[in-house]
DNA sequence: ATAGCTGCAAACGGTTTGCCTCACA
DNA sequence: TGTGAGGCAAACCGTTTGCAGCTAT
C-alpha cells in the first residue's frame, strides 16, 4: 500500500461517491504531484481485490465507492439527482431472471433512470 | 426529411439496435460522403421528435432503436451478451418507485447488468 | 539486480463544436 | 435572400498505453 494508494481510498471514503476526475482532484489537493493515472491504475487494482466498485449512472464517468457501500441507484435523467434505494427493491426481478434464465442480476452496477416527482412538471431535457 | 436522414432511420431499422459508429457504417455503404457528424445529429433529431431511443447498454456507445421497440435489456458484464426481457419484468419495481417517491422509471433506457448462467462457470472478466 | 509503482506524454474511442458551403423555400 | 442541413477539421472528455525513472527490496 503505497502512499498514493492510501490517498485514493481515503478519498473514495471521503467522498462517498465519486467519478475518478472527482477522486483525483481530490487527492491533489494533499497531494498535487498525484497523476490522473495513477488514480485509474489503482482503482481498478481495487476494485479486483474488492475493496471498491463502480457504478454506471448513465451518463459520463463511472462513479467511485467502497463494496461495502451496496444500494441500487436511481436517478433521474432530466435534472440528474441521484438516490439511492434498498437493495431488495429488485428482489423479485433478481429472483424472476435467475429461475428464468439463470442470470445472475448484479443489482448495484447499474443505475435505474427515469424522471423524478419534480422533473415531471418541468419540461424534460433528457440524458 | 433529407436523403441522408432517411439512410439514418432505414440503417436503424435494418440493424434493430445499433451504436452511432454502427450506423455510419450501415449508412456509408450506400452513401459514403455521409459524416457521422450527420449521424449524430439525426440521431439526437429523432430521439427529440420521438422516432428513435437509445439505450446504454453499460460499457461503450450507446445503442439506437426504434421508439416502439421496447423492452427491457439485460447484458452479462463477463461475455457481454445482450438479452431483452419482457417490459413488464420491472412492473413491480415501477409500482413501488411511482407509489414510495413519484418516480417514473423509464425502464427501457437502461440495462441491467449481471452474470449470465453460462458465464458464472468461467472465471469473471468484469466488464 | 529486480520487480513494481509512478509520472508523463501520447494515443485512443466516442462525441461535440465551429465554421464555411450549399441547396432550397 | 435567408434559414437550415451537411461536410470537414479540430476540440473535447474520459480512459488507456508505452516508456523511462525511481524505490524498495
Amino acid at each position: 500500500m503505497t502512499p498514493q494508494r492510501q490517498l485514493v481510498l481515503d478519498a473514495v471514503r471521503d467522498l462517498g461517491h465519486a467519478t475518478p476526475e472527482q477522486i483525483c482532484t481530490q487527492v491533489q489537493r494533499s497531494a498535487p504531484a498525484v497523476n490522473i493515472t495513477t488514480i485509474y491504475r489503482t482503482l481498478d487494482l481495487m476494485e479486483r481485490i474488492g475493496l471498491l466498485r463502480h457504478t454506471h449512472l448513465g451518463h459520463g464517468a463511472p462513479s467511485y465507492s467502497e463494496e461495502k457501500h451496496q444500494h441500487v441507484h436511481v436517478v433521474c435523467h432530466s435534472c440528474g439527482a441521484v438516490s439511492e434505494a434498498p437493495l431488495d427493491l429488485l428482489d423479485g426481478v433478481v429472483g424472476r431472471l435467475r429461475s428464468d434464465s439463470g442470470f445472475e442480476l448484479d443489482v448495484t452496477h447499474l443505475a435505474l433512470t427515469g424522471t423524478c416527482h419534480t422533473c415531471q412538471s418541468t419540461p424534460p431535457e433528457d440524458e
